[in-house]
DNA sequence: ATGACCATGTAATCCGTTACATGATTCG
DNA sequence: CGAATCATGTAACGGATTACATGGTCAT
Protein backbone atom coordinates (compact mmCIF):
# COMPACT_ATOMS: atom_id res chain seq x y z
CA UNK A 1 0.00 0.00 0.00
CA UNK A 2 1.07 3.25 -0.86
CA UNK A 3 -0.49 5.14 1.83
CA UNK A 4 1.77 2.96 4.15
CA UNK A 5 5.08 4.08 2.69
CA UNK A 6 3.73 7.43 2.49
CA UNK A 7 2.97 7.73 6.27
CA UNK A 8 6.30 6.01 7.29
CA UNK A 9 8.58 8.66 4.54
CA UNK A 10 6.50 11.72 6.54
CA UNK A 11 7.10 10.05 9.97
CA UNK A 12 10.77 11.31 10.23
CA UNK A 13 9.37 13.04 13.64
CA UNK A 14 7.31 11.91 15.74
CA UNK A 15 3.75 12.58 15.01
CA UNK A 16 -0.24 12.02 15.61
CA UNK A 17 -2.74 10.96 13.04
CA UNK A 18 -4.21 15.03 13.40
CA UNK A 19 -0.38 16.01 12.47
CA UNK A 20 0.11 13.56 9.60
CA UNK A 21 -3.71 15.14 7.97
CA UNK A 22 -2.72 18.45 8.72
CA UNK A 23 0.70 17.86 6.60
CA UNK A 24 -1.73 16.48 4.00
CA UNK A 25 -3.75 19.40 3.74
CA UNK A 26 -1.19 22.11 3.82
CA UNK A 27 -0.67 21.21 0.25
CA UNK A 28 3.01 20.46 0.51
CA UNK A 29 2.21 16.75 -0.40
CA UNK A 30 0.59 17.35 -3.08
CA UNK A 31 1.30 14.12 -4.37
CA UNK A 32 -1.35 12.62 -1.91
CA UNK A 33 -4.03 12.95 0.50
CA UNK A 34 -5.80 10.96 2.45
CA UNK A 35 -8.86 11.38 5.19
CA UNK A 36 -8.37 11.34 8.74
CA UNK A 37 -10.94 7.89 8.84
CA UNK A 38 -8.06 5.85 6.58
CA UNK A 39 -5.08 7.40 8.03
CA UNK A 40 -6.09 6.41 12.31
CA UNK A 41 -6.90 2.49 11.30
CA UNK A 42 -3.65 2.29 9.21
CA UNK A 43 -1.70 3.63 11.68
CA UNK A 44 -2.83 0.80 14.04
CA UNK A 45 -2.61 -1.91 11.50
CA UNK A 46 1.23 -0.87 11.05
CA UNK A 47 2.14 -0.59 14.72
CA UNK A 48 0.77 -4.00 15.21
CA UNK A 49 3.03 -4.90 12.21
CA UNK A 50 5.69 -3.40 14.11
CA UNK A 51 6.50 -0.54 11.60
CA UNK A 52 5.61 2.03 14.02
CA UNK A 53 5.50 2.57 17.98
CA UNK A 54 3.14 4.69 19.51
CA UNK A 55 2.90 6.61 22.95
CA UNK A 56 -0.36 8.55 24.45
CA UNK A 57 0.90 12.03 24.96
CA UNK A 58 -0.99 14.81 27.11
CA UNK A 59 -2.17 17.85 24.92
CA UNK A 60 -2.45 21.68 25.63
CA UNK A 61 -5.29 22.06 24.51
CA UNK A 62 -7.69 19.48 23.24
CA UNK A 63 -8.12 15.58 24.47
CA UNK A 64 -4.36 13.35 24.89
CA UNK A 65 -2.36 12.60 21.56
CA UNK A 66 -0.74 9.07 20.28
CA UNK A 67 1.97 9.49 18.94
CA UNK A 68 3.57 7.76 16.66
CA UNK A 69 7.31 7.10 15.66
CA UNK A 70 8.88 4.83 13.03
CA UNK A 71 10.84 1.83 14.31
CA UNK A 72 13.93 0.36 12.95
CA UNK A 73 11.39 -2.60 10.70
CA UNK A 74 9.36 0.61 9.55
CA UNK A 75 12.40 2.25 8.44
CA UNK A 76 13.71 -1.23 6.75
CA UNK A 77 10.29 -1.10 5.03
CA UNK A 78 10.37 2.67 3.44
CA UNK A 79 13.95 1.70 2.40
CA UNK A 80 12.71 -1.26 0.10
CA UNK A 81 9.87 0.76 -1.29
CA UNK A 82 12.19 3.68 -2.50
CA UNK A 83 14.58 1.27 -3.77
CA UNK A 84 12.24 -0.57 -5.39
CA UNK A 85 12.02 1.50 -8.68
CA UNK A 86 8.98 4.01 -10.13
CA UNK A 87 5.78 3.00 -9.29
CA UNK A 88 3.66 3.83 -12.15
CA UNK A 89 0.13 4.17 -10.79
CA UNK A 90 -2.69 3.80 -13.50
CA UNK A 91 -3.54 7.97 -13.83
CA UNK A 92 -7.48 8.69 -13.97
CA UNK A 93 -8.76 11.81 -15.21
CA UNK A 94 -12.36 12.20 -15.03
CA UNK A 95 -12.45 15.49 -16.56
CA UNK A 96 -10.76 14.61 -19.61
CA UNK A 97 -13.53 11.53 -20.22
CA UNK A 98 -16.35 14.20 -19.87
CA UNK A 99 -14.16 16.02 -22.60
CA UNK A 100 -14.23 13.02 -24.88
CA UNK A 101 -17.38 12.15 -24.72
CA UNK A 102 -18.45 16.14 -24.99
CA UNK A 103 -19.25 15.40 -28.06
CA UNK A 104 -23.02 13.76 -26.87
CA UNK A 105 -23.99 17.15 -25.96
CA UNK A 106 -23.97 18.05 -29.76
CA UNK A 107 -23.21 21.92 -28.60
CA UNK A 108 -18.95 23.37 -28.95
CA UNK A 109 -20.24 26.04 -26.90
CA UNK A 110 -20.86 23.74 -23.95
CA UNK A 111 -17.44 22.28 -24.41
CA UNK A 112 -16.16 25.92 -24.59
CA UNK A 113 -17.94 26.96 -21.67
CA UNK A 114 -15.93 22.99 -19.99
CA UNK A 115 -12.41 24.20 -20.95
CA UNK A 116 -12.99 27.98 -19.61
CA UNK A 117 -13.75 26.41 -16.50
CA UNK A 118 -11.23 23.78 -15.77
CA UNK A 119 -8.45 26.18 -16.72
CA UNK A 120 -9.81 28.17 -14.03
CA UNK A 121 -9.30 25.20 -11.75
CA UNK A 122 -5.92 24.27 -13.10
CA UNK A 123 -4.82 27.80 -12.74
CA UNK A 124 -5.40 28.15 -9.18
CA UNK A 125 -3.95 24.94 -8.40
CA UNK A 126 -0.80 26.28 -9.81
CA UNK A 127 -0.34 29.27 -7.88
CA UNK A 128 -0.41 27.28 -5.08
CA UNK A 129 2.64 25.18 -5.83
CA UNK A 130 4.22 28.08 -7.08
CA UNK A 131 3.95 29.41 -3.77
CA UNK A 132 5.09 26.78 -2.42
CA UNK A 133 8.44 26.47 -4.22
CA UNK A 134 9.20 30.24 -3.32
CA UNK A 135 8.75 29.24 0.12
CA UNK A 136 11.60 27.17 -0.35
CA UNK A 137 14.07 28.77 -2.53
CA UNK A 138 15.96 31.13 -0.44
CA UNK A 139 16.54 34.55 -1.37
CA UNK A 140 18.80 35.57 -4.13
CA UNK A 141 19.34 32.22 -5.47
CA UNK A 142 18.05 31.53 -9.06
CA UNK A 143 18.53 27.58 -8.21
CA UNK A 144 18.45 25.78 -4.59
CA UNK A 145 22.07 25.00 -3.69
CA UNK A 146 22.22 25.54 -0.30
CA UNK A 147 18.77 23.26 0.55
CA UNK A 148 18.82 20.23 3.32
CA UNK A 149 19.12 16.90 1.24
CA UNK A 150 15.47 16.86 2.22
CA UNK A 151 14.47 20.25 0.86
CA UNK A 152 16.29 19.69 -2.25
CA UNK A 153 14.24 16.38 -2.85
CA UNK A 154 11.32 18.21 -2.24
CA UNK A 155 11.52 20.87 -4.36
CA UNK A 156 12.45 18.38 -7.09
CA UNK A 157 8.73 17.42 -6.11
CA UNK A 158 7.48 20.68 -6.44
CA UNK A 159 8.69 21.16 -9.66
CA UNK A 160 7.05 18.51 -11.58
CA UNK A 161 3.91 19.80 -10.23
CA UNK A 162 4.78 23.05 -11.77
CA UNK A 163 5.92 21.79 -15.23
CA UNK A 164 3.09 19.41 -15.68
CA UNK A 165 0.24 21.71 -14.58
CA UNK A 166 1.71 24.44 -16.51
CA UNK A 167 1.41 22.32 -19.68
CA UNK A 168 -2.35 21.44 -18.77
CA UNK A 169 -3.04 25.50 -18.44
CA UNK A 170 -1.15 25.60 -22.09
CA UNK A 171 -3.21 22.68 -23.25
CA UNK A 172 -6.59 24.22 -22.31
CA UNK A 173 -5.29 27.56 -24.16
CA UNK A 174 -4.54 25.42 -27.26
CA UNK A 175 -7.55 24.00 -26.73
CA UNK A 176 -9.73 26.73 -26.76
CA UNK A 177 -7.99 28.42 -29.82
CA UNK A 178 -8.69 25.05 -31.78
CA UNK A 179 -12.41 25.05 -30.34
CA UNK A 180 -12.83 29.05 -31.50
CA UNK A 181 -11.71 28.14 -35.04
CA UNK A 182 -13.88 25.61 -35.29
CA UNK A 183 -16.48 27.36 -34.39
CA UNK A 184 -15.93 29.86 -36.64
CA UNK A 185 -15.36 27.58 -39.76
CA UNK A 186 -18.50 26.69 -38.76
CA UNK A 187 -20.57 30.05 -39.20
CA UNK A 188 -18.80 30.73 -42.07
CA UNK A 189 -19.77 27.17 -44.34
CA UNK A 190 -23.46 27.86 -42.68
CA UNK A 191 -23.47 31.31 -44.44
CA UNK A 192 -21.48 30.19 -47.71
CA UNK A 193 -22.51 27.08 -47.76
CA UNK A 194 -19.28 26.07 -47.78
CA UNK A 195 -18.14 22.55 -46.78
CA UNK A 196 -14.36 22.34 -47.71
CA UNK A 197 -12.05 25.21 -47.08
CA UNK A 198 -8.57 23.65 -47.88
CA UNK A 199 -5.71 26.03 -48.40
CA UNK B 1 -18.96 6.90 -9.77
CA UNK B 2 -16.85 7.84 -12.67
CA UNK B 3 -16.40 4.73 -14.24
CA UNK B 4 -20.29 4.30 -15.21
CA UNK B 5 -20.48 7.36 -16.81
CA UNK B 6 -17.69 6.33 -19.13
CA UNK B 7 -19.19 3.01 -19.94
CA UNK B 8 -22.23 5.07 -20.92
CA UNK B 9 -19.92 7.17 -23.23
CA UNK B 10 -18.12 4.29 -24.60
CA UNK B 11 -21.23 2.74 -25.40
CA UNK B 12 -21.99 4.63 -28.87
CA UNK B 13 -22.22 1.18 -30.62
CA UNK B 14 -23.64 -1.54 -28.68
CA UNK B 15 -20.51 -3.67 -26.94
CA UNK B 16 -19.80 -6.10 -24.74
CA UNK B 17 -17.71 -6.12 -21.24
CA UNK B 18 -14.91 -7.69 -23.30
CA UNK B 19 -15.10 -5.22 -25.94
CA UNK B 20 -15.23 -2.33 -23.31
CA UNK B 21 -11.87 -3.80 -21.76
CA UNK B 22 -10.03 -4.33 -25.05
CA UNK B 23 -10.71 -0.53 -25.66
CA UNK B 24 -9.53 0.32 -22.58
CA UNK B 25 -6.59 -1.42 -23.36
CA UNK B 26 -5.89 0.05 -27.00
CA UNK B 27 -4.53 3.00 -24.71
CA UNK B 28 -7.03 5.18 -26.73
CA UNK B 29 -8.73 5.82 -23.67
CA UNK B 30 -5.55 7.02 -22.05
CA UNK B 31 -7.27 8.62 -19.34
CA UNK B 32 -8.85 5.67 -17.49
CA UNK B 33 -8.76 2.12 -17.33
CA UNK B 34 -10.90 -0.86 -15.48
CA UNK B 35 -10.51 -4.52 -15.25
CA UNK B 36 -12.84 -6.90 -16.66
CA UNK B 37 -13.74 -8.58 -12.93
CA UNK B 38 -14.97 -4.53 -12.42
CA UNK B 39 -16.88 -3.92 -15.75
CA UNK B 40 -18.95 -7.01 -15.80
CA UNK B 41 -20.84 -6.20 -12.36
CA UNK B 42 -20.86 -2.42 -13.44
CA UNK B 43 -22.57 -3.35 -16.38
CA UNK B 44 -25.15 -5.80 -14.51
CA UNK B 45 -25.62 -2.87 -12.00
CA UNK B 46 -26.57 -0.14 -14.94
CA UNK B 47 -29.31 -2.71 -16.49
CA UNK B 48 -30.54 -3.62 -13.37
CA UNK B 49 -30.47 0.37 -12.61
CA UNK B 50 -32.32 0.44 -16.61
CA UNK B 51 -29.31 2.97 -17.99
CA UNK B 52 -28.54 -0.33 -19.82
CA UNK B 53 -30.52 -3.11 -21.86
CA UNK B 54 -28.76 -6.33 -22.85
CA UNK B 55 -29.01 -9.35 -25.45
CA UNK B 56 -27.07 -12.58 -25.91
CA UNK B 57 -25.55 -12.86 -29.37
CA UNK B 58 -23.42 -15.93 -30.42
CA UNK B 59 -20.21 -15.55 -31.55
CA UNK B 60 -17.95 -16.38 -34.54
CA UNK B 61 -15.79 -17.94 -32.10
CA UNK B 62 -16.01 -18.38 -28.52
CA UNK B 63 -18.86 -18.56 -25.69
CA UNK B 64 -22.03 -16.23 -26.69
CA UNK B 65 -21.60 -12.44 -25.86
CA UNK B 66 -23.67 -10.23 -24.05
CA UNK B 67 -24.02 -6.99 -25.80
CA UNK B 68 -25.34 -4.35 -23.91
CA UNK B 69 -26.50 -0.58 -25.68
CA UNK B 70 -27.75 2.36 -23.68
CA UNK B 71 -31.10 3.30 -22.60
CA UNK B 72 -32.92 6.60 -22.81
CA UNK B 73 -32.32 6.41 -19.72
CA UNK B 74 -28.42 6.15 -19.72
CA UNK B 75 -27.92 8.85 -21.97
CA UNK B 76 -29.75 10.77 -20.06
CA UNK B 77 -27.48 10.30 -16.69
CA UNK B 78 -24.32 10.33 -19.47
CA UNK B 79 -25.73 13.79 -20.59
CA UNK B 80 -26.32 14.96 -16.62
CA UNK B 81 -22.46 13.93 -16.16
CA UNK B 82 -21.02 16.03 -19.03
CA UNK B 83 -23.08 19.48 -17.91
CA UNK B 84 -21.96 18.66 -13.91
CA UNK B 85 -18.39 20.98 -15.03
CA UNK B 86 -15.28 19.29 -14.72
CA UNK B 87 -15.07 16.64 -12.17
CA UNK B 88 -11.56 17.38 -10.23
CA UNK B 89 -9.92 13.97 -8.58
CA UNK B 90 -7.00 13.96 -6.30
CA UNK B 91 -4.28 13.06 -8.35
CA UNK B 92 -1.76 10.44 -6.84
CA UNK B 93 1.51 10.15 -7.77
CA UNK B 94 3.31 7.48 -6.03
CA UNK B 95 6.45 7.72 -7.54
CA UNK B 96 6.48 11.41 -6.47
CA UNK B 97 6.24 10.22 -2.73
CA UNK B 98 9.28 8.21 -3.47
CA UNK B 99 11.39 10.62 -5.07
CA UNK B 100 10.36 13.27 -1.89
CA UNK B 101 11.14 10.72 0.79
CA UNK B 102 14.55 9.65 -1.39
CA UNK B 103 16.91 11.35 0.88
CA UNK B 104 16.28 8.83 3.25
CA UNK B 105 18.55 6.37 1.25
CA UNK B 106 21.47 9.16 1.65
CA UNK B 107 22.75 8.55 -1.93
CA UNK B 108 22.43 11.05 -4.85
CA UNK B 109 22.85 8.23 -7.20
CA UNK B 110 20.14 6.29 -6.21
CA UNK B 111 18.49 9.59 -6.92
CA UNK B 112 19.72 9.95 -10.19
CA UNK B 113 19.11 6.18 -11.52
CA UNK B 114 15.81 6.39 -10.23
CA UNK B 115 15.13 9.47 -12.41
CA UNK B 116 16.42 8.07 -15.38
CA UNK B 117 14.00 5.19 -15.26
CA UNK B 118 11.32 6.74 -14.03
CA UNK B 119 11.97 9.52 -17.56
CA UNK B 120 12.48 6.39 -19.56
CA UNK B 121 8.92 5.11 -18.79
CA UNK B 122 7.25 8.52 -19.33
CA UNK B 123 9.06 8.75 -22.47
CA UNK B 124 7.61 5.44 -23.51
CA UNK B 125 4.03 6.38 -22.62
CA UNK B 126 4.56 9.68 -24.86
CA UNK B 127 5.37 8.02 -27.97
CA UNK B 128 2.27 5.77 -27.75
CA UNK B 129 -0.15 8.75 -27.35
CA UNK B 130 2.04 10.25 -30.56
CA UNK B 131 1.15 7.41 -32.51
CA UNK B 132 -2.50 7.99 -31.66
CA UNK B 133 -2.48 11.54 -32.35
CA UNK B 134 -1.22 10.74 -36.08
CA UNK B 135 -4.02 8.28 -36.34
CA UNK B 136 -6.41 10.95 -35.90
CA UNK B 137 -4.31 13.44 -37.89
CA UNK B 138 -5.54 13.45 -41.32
CA UNK B 139 -2.89 13.34 -43.99
CA UNK B 140 -1.44 17.45 -45.34
CA UNK B 141 -3.35 18.91 -42.44
CA UNK B 142 -1.27 20.57 -39.47
CA UNK B 143 -4.52 20.74 -37.48
CA UNK B 144 -7.35 18.41 -38.03
CA UNK B 145 -10.69 20.39 -39.82
CA UNK B 146 -12.09 17.81 -41.08
CA UNK B 147 -12.76 15.42 -37.94
CA UNK B 148 -15.92 14.74 -36.86
CA UNK B 149 -16.94 16.02 -33.54
CA UNK B 150 -16.30 12.88 -31.70
CA UNK B 151 -12.97 12.52 -32.90
CA UNK B 152 -12.13 16.19 -32.53
CA UNK B 153 -12.87 15.72 -28.79
CA UNK B 154 -10.85 13.01 -28.64
CA UNK B 155 -8.03 14.71 -30.29
CA UNK B 156 -8.28 17.65 -27.76
CA UNK B 157 -8.01 14.68 -25.04
CA UNK B 158 -4.73 13.31 -26.68
CA UNK B 159 -3.34 16.66 -26.74
CA UNK B 160 -3.50 16.93 -23.15
CA UNK B 161 -1.86 13.65 -22.62
CA UNK B 162 1.43 14.73 -24.90
CA UNK B 163 1.10 18.34 -23.59
CA UNK B 164 1.18 16.68 -20.02
CA UNK B 165 3.70 14.05 -20.41
CA UNK B 166 6.16 16.33 -22.67
CA UNK B 167 6.46 18.28 -19.75
CA UNK B 168 6.98 15.20 -17.07
CA UNK B 169 9.91 14.68 -19.48
CA UNK B 170 11.22 17.74 -19.47
CA UNK B 171 11.12 18.08 -16.05
CA UNK B 172 13.17 14.56 -16.04
CA UNK B 173 15.87 16.42 -17.62
CA UNK B 174 15.97 19.59 -15.43
CA UNK B 175 15.98 17.51 -12.48
CA UNK B 176 18.90 15.30 -13.71
CA UNK B 177 20.72 18.82 -14.45
CA UNK B 178 20.00 19.80 -10.80
CA UNK B 179 21.15 16.46 -9.64
CA UNK B 180 24.55 16.02 -11.38
CA UNK B 181 25.18 19.88 -10.45
CA UNK B 182 24.83 18.95 -6.90
CA UNK B 183 26.95 16.08 -7.11
CA UNK B 184 29.53 18.13 -8.46
CA UNK B 185 29.00 20.59 -5.99
CA UNK B 186 29.64 18.06 -3.14
CA UNK B 187 32.60 16.31 -4.91
CA UNK B 188 34.65 20.00 -5.23
CA UNK B 189 33.58 20.70 -1.54
CA UNK B 190 35.02 17.23 -0.02
CA UNK B 191 38.67 17.81 -1.99
CA UNK B 192 38.72 21.78 -1.53
CA UNK B 193 37.05 21.27 2.52
CA UNK B 194 34.79 24.34 0.89
CA UNK B 195 31.46 25.02 2.89
CA UNK B 196 30.29 27.43 0.67
CA UNK B 197 30.07 28.18 -2.81
CA UNK B 198 28.12 31.70 -3.28
CA UNK B 199 29.20 33.83 -6.69
C1' DA C 1 -1.09 -30.86 -27.74
C1' DT C 2 0.21 -26.29 -26.48
C1' DG C 3 -0.57 -21.70 -26.17
C1' DA C 4 -2.96 -17.54 -27.60
C1' DC C 5 -7.17 -15.40 -27.85
C1' DC C 6 -12.22 -15.18 -27.12
C1' DA C 7 -15.59 -14.69 -23.47
C1' DT C 8 -17.91 -14.68 -18.95
C1' DG C 9 -18.14 -14.42 -14.46
C1' DT C 10 -17.42 -14.90 -8.75
C1' DA C 11 -14.88 -14.27 -4.29
C1' DA C 12 -11.80 -12.28 -1.32
C1' DT C 13 -9.52 -8.51 -0.14
C1' DC C 14 -8.04 -3.93 0.03
C1' DC C 15 -8.28 1.00 -0.67
C1' DG C 16 -10.84 5.20 0.07
C1' DT C 17 -14.83 8.33 1.13
C1' DT C 18 -18.70 9.93 3.72
C1' DA C 19 -21.22 10.00 7.63
C1' DC C 20 -21.57 9.43 12.39
C1' DA C 21 -20.17 9.89 17.37
C1' DT C 22 -17.61 12.09 21.16
C1' DG C 23 -15.63 15.50 23.92
C1' DA C 24 -12.17 19.22 25.55
C1' DT C 25 -10.31 24.02 24.98
C1' DT C 26 -10.10 28.63 23.43
C1' DC C 27 -11.56 32.95 21.50
C1' DG C 28 -14.95 36.39 20.63
C1' DC D 1 -23.04 30.95 24.61
C1' DG D 2 -21.50 29.54 20.13
C1' DA D 3 -18.09 28.59 16.70
C1' DA D 4 -13.52 27.08 15.62
C1' DT D 5 -9.87 24.10 16.46
C1' DC D 6 -7.88 20.14 18.69
C1' DA D 7 -8.15 15.20 18.82
C1' DT D 8 -9.67 10.31 18.30
C1' DG D 9 -12.04 7.02 16.51
C1' DT D 10 -16.12 3.54 14.19
C1' DA D 11 -19.47 2.08 10.60
C1' DA D 12 -21.19 1.67 6.20
C1' DC D 13 -20.54 1.79 1.74
C1' DG D 14 -18.49 1.98 -2.67
C1' DG D 15 -14.51 1.50 -5.83
C1' DA D 16 -10.69 -1.33 -7.52
C1' DT D 17 -7.38 -5.19 -7.70
C1' DT D 18 -6.02 -9.96 -7.55
C1' DA D 19 -6.98 -14.50 -7.68
C1' DC D 20 -9.89 -18.09 -8.94
C1' DA D 21 -12.95 -20.87 -12.08
C1' DT D 22 -14.64 -22.26 -16.69
C1' DG D 23 -14.63 -23.51 -21.31
C1' DG D 24 -14.56 -22.87 -26.57
C1' DT D 25 -11.83 -21.90 -31.05
C1' DC D 26 -7.87 -21.52 -33.85
C1' DA D 27 -3.20 -21.59 -35.45
C1' DT D 28 1.43 -23.81 -35.03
Amino acid sequence: MSLENILLGMLVEPASGYDLKTEFSEGARHFWSAELSQIYPTLKRMEQRGWLCSEVASSAKGPPRRVYRRTADGRKQLLEWLRSGPRMGTERFAYLAQLCFMHELGDLERTLDFMIELRSRLADFLLLLKHAEAELTPAGEEFPESLSEADFHGYLGIRMGIHSLTAKVAWCDEALERIRERQSHKSSDQQQGRHDRGR
